[in-house]
DNA sequence: CTAAAACCTGACGTCGACGTCAGAGGCAAG
DNA sequence: CTTGCCTCTGACGTCGACGTCAGGTTTTAG
């Protein structure tokens, strides 16, 4: 398939195909005329790499990774790459864990504010403020 | 205290915390020569705030919402973006979990392959090749 | 054959959270 | 008074993952 094709299967830009394509994650053939043709499983490896991206992991790092996804090759050292990047989501995984403990409690403390009637300085006037 | 404590406290930098302050997110007194001067509980704050961009929230997002955690004071509508970011902040982790699972299943392939003896290709002279 | 749609290669623009540098005060100690 | 550290205000630089525009070629539909 051509590009336009594989963007509208995948949900990724056009842009974004051609920038994964600079950065060595995905290598598609080119026809006589330079045009990009892609096989089927290019729609998995597009999924995969916004998977990484999502993760938080870099173009570098991605390109690092992807001989392995593709070929199926690994070295150890390779390994010992994909369970720091891992270890990486684990932390920020904890890290947004945290932080949404701390919305909550914000959240609740606000809610009950309202609740309570505790209304803080400035809303003495029961004028619905429209906007500026 | 001054900048530079509050900097070395929190362990974020002076330069972040003036950016804070640009954005509306702290907003410490000034002495008469125009130093910044901060009470004790701008460390709290500080916290927050760095949890909050861990939430992946943008300075703006925070801006809006510091007057809710400073002055307790709360607003319906203060409430539903908060509701909104904490749910962002879900669909992120989701997303996180996801691609933390698929990035085990990466290495478990990869384990799998090693484990087995499974070498592909290039990997036929047992040369420990050290670099480029 | 022709017009429209899709594709190509540069190359510059963007956005957010700061880093960094320059030049100029301010503040406590000796 | 001077030394040395801290602080101030601009203002430009950065980095990553694209967006966007320009100007030209290729493919497809009628």
């Amino acid at each position: 398939m051509r590009i336009g094709e594989l963007a509208a299967r995948t949900g990724v830009s056009v842009r974004a195909l051609r920038y994964y394509e600079e950065q060595a994650l995905l290598a598609p053939e080119r026809s006589a005329s330079g045009q990009r043709h892609y096989r089927e499983d290019a729609v998995d490896q597009v999924v995969l790499i916004r998977q990484l991206y999502a993760a938080g992991l870099s173009s570098k790092t991605i390109a690092g990774l992807m001989p392995c996804v593709v070929d199926g090759d690994a070295t150890p050292e390779l390994l010992r790459r994909l369970a720091a990047e891992r270890d990486r989501v684990d932390a920020r995984i904890a890290e947004l864990l945290s932080a949404r403990e701390r919305l909550d409690s914000v959240i609740d403390g606000a809610t009950s504010n309202l609740l309570t009637g505790r209304r803080c300085r400035n809303r003495t006037a029961p004028e619905p403020n429209a906007g500026p």
